[in-house]
DNA sequence: CCTTTCATACCGACTGGCTGGCATGTTAGT
DNA sequence: ACTAACATGCCAGCCAGTCGGTATGAAAGG
């Protein structure tokens, strides 16, 4: 009647990697601090959902905010590569504004959790690690209005506004998205932002 | 050498009104919420920070998330009346969003810690408290996009556009303002105003 | 080929600190 | 006497992080 004891590691299913391990317990984390915030998802929570412990957890993590600090990551490399993309390609100012409103809305449409988890919960990181995400974000940013910028120096965006304040604005229309779209919903993200730009780049009064 | 025992209630200063009492819980609530969040803000602190103690507190809140419910419904009380205000006066549908947006912004700007408080801890609300807040909200929302289908309805905005998308985005524009605005910052809230209806109106392309 | 050593990858019990809430006591006004 | 308006002490529960231990595979030594 001897209980198998399982203590220390489990043993080793065929064709086992420890990155596994370690996407699982980010892939719980997305899932748990969407729904309940960081602050009301315990470890206990995260590591129970992955089926593991936290004797896992601090093997691959340094502590709960590293976690958090990856995940915000992931997602800004992947904004600010395409950022980058779009705007070393050159081309109209114009085209290119659009091209960006068109990738922040993809962004909020495709990688809710990572998009929740970024708004809601980069407060709770500190030091460096706020720091870090804080200048990518603000790269992505500068992007943004450069663009916005070379479409005004060029004349073919009006020169009466102020570039930053108009990149403000754009920003929070596509990052206020996510509160609101429901990606099971009947609009496509598409649809959402052909109405961004039109209403953006040629106003809402009726007869141009 | 008889330490004073101050236990049970203190001695009333003259002019003593127990709402100040209430009010000064909300001010110390109001400050810590927005700057630590609702989770990482104990009772202990609201209450030293107000010079009081726990009891004065569940004298006044049936609890904390009591006391979070009061701050929104404050702050969407005042942005409620105002819109309704705005539209009832009826006029020109144009005149109405340019006076919404403005109304909208001047809120982020002059009720800081009540916007931080009521988009970034609306979450931890629950049952009855949550719905009421989320119709409060609902209601602004829904004026925003009345004047806007107005509107499109009298021919003096363009009709190619769905009235829902183009109001979220308008109110994104808004909300995310109080990310970035600095009120003591050199632009006043009245540029961003100007700007937002610019460009939401007339659009940014140059040369109408 | 066998054995020892070592690093990696975990396990799970534990702890000290903090938290929201409550029961009970005390004082001022009416 | 009664109520409103507090003060104070207390607690059960939870949480992030730690630590000693264990299983596994690979490399090194004999």
């Amino acid at each position: 009647m001897a209980e198998e004891k399982t203590s220390g590691r489990r043993r080793w299913p065929e064709g086992y990697d420890p990155q596994r391990t370690r996407s699982e317990l980010v892939a719980s984390a997305l899932r748990l601090f969407e729904e309940n915030g960081f602050d009301r998802t315990s470890l206990q929570q995260i590591v129970v959902d992955a089926n593991l412990t936290k004797g896992a957890f601090y093997h691959h993590f340094e502590s709960k905010e590293d976690l958090l600090w990856r995940i915000q990551t992931e997602y800004l490399d992947t904004q600010l590569e395409g950022a980058q993309a779009i705007v070393e390609q050159g081309g109209d100012p114009i085209d290119q504004v659009r091209e960006l409103i068109r990738l922040s809305l993809e962004g909020v449409a495709q990688h809710r959790p990572h998009v929740a988890i970024f708004q809601q919960e980069r407060r709770h990181l500190t030091g460096e690690r706020l720091a870090e995400i804080t200048r990518r974000r603000d790269e992505v940013e500068a992007l943004f209005r450069g663009a916005v910028q070379a479409g005004i120096d060029a004349g073919r965006l009006r020169g009466d506004v102020s570039a930053r304040i108009v990149t403000f604005g754009i920003l929070g229309m596509c990052a206020w998205a996510f509160q609101w779209f429901n990606p099971r919903g009947s609009l496509s993200i598409d649809d959402v932002a052909t109405q961004f730009t039109a209403m953006v780049l040629d106003g809402l009064v009726a007869g141009a």
